[in-house]
DNA sequence: AATTATTTTTAGCCTTATCTAAAAAAATAT
DNA sequence: ATATTTTTTTAGATAAGGCTAAAAATAATT
């Protein structure tokens, strides 16, 4: 019986894998050489070079010219690191005193500390949580995730009611704007009216009214109360 | 008036701040290429090609030939360094299931993390300790420890009483023999003889009475309880 | 004091991950 | 169908951190 060897991973193409994981959640089947390049802020041929070498340890399948996608074990390995990610900004929401447009920075560092028992404790500590603070879920030991029926706000009808469930932009900018507003996870928004024009949203948020951007609106994952 | 940019250090540099402060803290004024190298496993050639870039960095006094010793500056990153290693031993120890054995290797990862307010949040969330679970002292935020009066357990006279208050050899075999012989810091002791021969102690631990060899003594921290 | 041994430094090479510039392939437009 | 644009890959360079082997400096011995 041969002793398989789990190949080591180099931080640098854990975060290659995590692009690639976020990137090919789109449905699309094959990523772009340039889409990662943009999403690593990084150059093209310098993406070439990695997924090379990705290949090589059958991380990803690759056909020159012809973008990549993650095999069964380069998509564990990349579930692995974003499991990792949100667990961590569960406990710096939770535990330490962040809130959620602080901890994105720090996750992707502490994403890629290497120790299956600190996973499994932290999991336990924080008793076993299902999503991030952004709404995002968080993958199993198997790399599963429970996919949630979510809408973005701006697709619901007038005068429809919704909770929000969760951002598809997770910056600084944006959920400190979320803040201002007192739009958090779990916060309860009506439609009123919907703006012909520019397509901006004026909404009930607490029993305040308010008016929000089609970019906003965009931007916000609800799950409808009423149907 | 100048912005100060405080320079980047990378997790090579703060490994090897952290060796010399560790090296320079027995008394010795500059700490030895050769030595250096033995600690961190590496090649002498190596050593003095990172001693000039620290050097560069003004992290370093560094004279040829002659060994090196931290600057003011480079004492409060290798201190820094120190204290998120011993910060985070604590927390994987006291809120996750860690026993003292198993969380060197995590630590060392856990250090490089870069956030002053994770520091800041985890030390609060912790309550301020001042000591790691194996009786090493907190740097604080400044990099000053308040050193404790311990001494070694090699040292005490027979009849004497004592608790345990740390260890100097944290390998996970030295402390899994501890905890094999109910040996914790806390823990009471009291020598009942010493062997001319060997050296070796027998000594009476929570009323149960074992030998250990000199080694073992030399390696155990005390606090006297008796003069 | 001169010789030997040890320590430290230098010189040159390797790997990883990046870059720029140029070449090749694929996609798009005329 | 050919020409043009865009995308992707290749080739060659660079910086960080490490290595080996040789040279230089210091320490230890006779």
């Amino acid at each position: 019986m041969p002793i398989i060897l789990k190949s080591m991973v180099t931080l640098s193409e854990e975060n290659y894998l995590k692009a690639i994981y976020h990137l090919g959640k789109q449905g699309v089947n094959a990523v772009s050489t340039n889409a990662i390049a943009e999403k690593m802020d990084t150059k093209a041929s310098s993406v070439t070079d990695m997924i090379k070498k990705l290949a090589e340890k059958n991380l990803v399948n690759y056909i020159k010219y012809q973008g990549v996608s993650l095999t069964k074990e380069g998509r564990l390995t990349a579930a692995s690191v974003v499991r990792k990610h949100r667990l961590w900004e569960v406990f710096l929401v939770e535990k330490l005193q962040f809130s959620w447009d602080e901890v994105h920075e720090v996750a992707e560092q502490l994403e890629h500390i290497q120790s299956k028992k600190l996973v499994n404790e932290l999991d336990t500590f924080l008793e076993y949580p299902t999503h991030d603070p952004h709404g995002d879920p968080i993958p199993d030991k198997d790399g599963n995730i429970t996919k949630t029926d979510k809408i973005i706000l701006s697709q619901l009808q007038v005068n429809q009611r919704c909770m929000c469930v969760g951002v598809n932009d997770s910056s600084a900018d944006f959920l400190k704007y979320l803040d201002k507003h007192h739009i958090a996870l779990g916060t309860q928004i009506q439609i009123l009216s919907k703006e012909p024009f520019d397509e901006s949203l004026t909404i009930k948020v607490d029993d305040v009214v308010i008016n929000i951007s089609k970019v906003v609106a965009n931007n916000i994952y609800v799950k409808s109360q009423t149907l």
